[in-house]
DNA sequence: AATGGATATAGATAAATGTCTATATAATTT
DNA sequence: AAATTATATAGACATTTATCTATATCCATT
């Protein structure tokens, strides 16, 4: 299991601005259209369209044209490879809490 | 449960960096001093500085001063407000994929 | 083919970011 | 207290980022 951090540094970009964040979370009820997404942000149209191309081009949400519509889905992969290394990291952690312990008893 | 995006959006920043989210990945090992991460990376001593002061300062790692030296770790709280974000992202997925069989059957 | 609505692109710009060098501060040892 | 070592801060600078306005492109309908 090669870790890519330059491909993890591009994912937490992709999230680390306060109304992408917000777009990927509000994906997590399902596909929405661009221009309902739009109506949720003080933002301009370009401005949303910049930012859905930083999503999709990270990997971390699909999108797909549906006639004049744009429409976005979470891309679980994406999703998946962040999750899964806060749970490395995480069941790395708890493993050493366990062996504190142990060698304390 | 409130979700605080501008928290969530200032945790991503603190990883959106391919040097800090090796640092942090280091950390899951165990306390570290930052003379030891300086050997690993190839940057100078104030860049360093700079990097742990961004991960101390989001939250995801704790920083201890012994002797002259600085030490870190990860913090647990700040993990698991990220590993919970995506937990949750993917459980509502997963029952989307399941209500979508369901439908079908 | 012309129109209208949704989205994308281009170009400009202010602010934020990551890096360096030089220097300061802090802690330990002599 | 002077020297040494680890870390922090200041200042400079190039690059990247997020935003806007203006305009282009794309698609469906008339």
């Amino acid at each position: 299991m090669e870790k890519n951090y330059e491909q993890y540094a591009l994912l937490m970009k992709a999230l680390a601005d306060e109304t992408r964040v917000q777009i990927f979370d509000m994906l997590s009820d399902g596909e929405l259209c661009a221009c309902v997404i739009l109506r949720e942000f003080d933002i301009t149209q370009p401005t949303l369209s910049y930012h859905m191309k930083i999503l999709s081009e990270s990997g971390l949400v699909n999108s797909r044209r549906d006639g004049v519509w744009m429409k976005y889905t979470i891309n679980k992969e994406g999703l998946d490879l962040l999750k899964n290394l806060f749970d490395h990291i995480d069941k790395k952690l708890l493993k050493q809490v366990y062996l504190k312990n142990k060698v304390r008893s």
